[in-house]
DNA sequence: ACTTTTATTGTAGATAAGTTACAATATAGG
DNA sequence: CCTATATTGTAACTTATCTACAATAAAAGT
């Protein structure tokens, strides 16, 4: 019983969380754009994959994910990509502040 | 500032996490086991992916990972699979009363 | 000692998924 | 009609993963 940490503890696994990367086919999937876009939203500069060679196959993580599908919203509002991708980089900005904030309260617990 | 869900909300969105399934490749990355005996623990049973079609690529999720992390340890422990993977079922049931919870509750935040 | 069970690994020959690099198309403003 | 912006098509190639065979290694029974 104590052996465990809390359930909480082991579901908020920053750490591993931070790891997980996916192929494009499945952000394809996901956020409903082909490929062909993702791709092309990168080469633009919207978007980095991370990627451990030249020729290898781009990985996402969840806050890029997060990222593709609010410019998608925005782009839905009439933005251009350029401009969404410059109000985007503020949100992000936002959201890992708060990461880190909550990274520290949760290291604080038990 | 109204106009987006609140930083906690846009960052713990269960709904996406549950989606982000990543290959096998990954996962061995992130857990240091072959790839080979990952099939190898899921042909005995000890742990399920997702496929779409036979012959098609096997998916795993953030649980799944989790899952396979917490048999290492009691491997590790001494365990033989079999105990392991029973052992770790009943920690899995509790994870998952765990995040419906937490996943209502903060439904009626905000 | 040797036979079984348990756990793991090797690999060939296949398919699936992803890459780059070319070019083509579409559409909205100026 | 021209230009910038956004998107798409595809061929030829590489990387990742699949299945299905079998081999090995070590511990547990008998």
């Amino acid at each position: 019983m104590s052996e465990h940490p809390s359930n909480e503890e082991w579901l908020f696994d920053y750490q591993l969380l931070s790891k997980l990367v996916i192929g494009i086919g499945e952000v394809s999937d996901i956020t409903g754009l082909p490929t062909r876009k993702i791709r092309y939203w990168e080469d633009k500069g919207i978007i980095q994959s991370k990627k451990d060679c030249e020729g290898g196959t781009r990985k996402y993580s969840y806050l890029d994910i997060k990222k593709i599908i609010l410019i998608q919203e925005l782009l839905a509002d009439g933005y251009t990509l350029d401009a969404a991708a410059k109000k985007v980089e503020n949100r992000i900005k936002n959201i890992n502040q708060t990461m880190l904030g909550l990274s520290k309260y949760l290291d604080q617990q038990d």
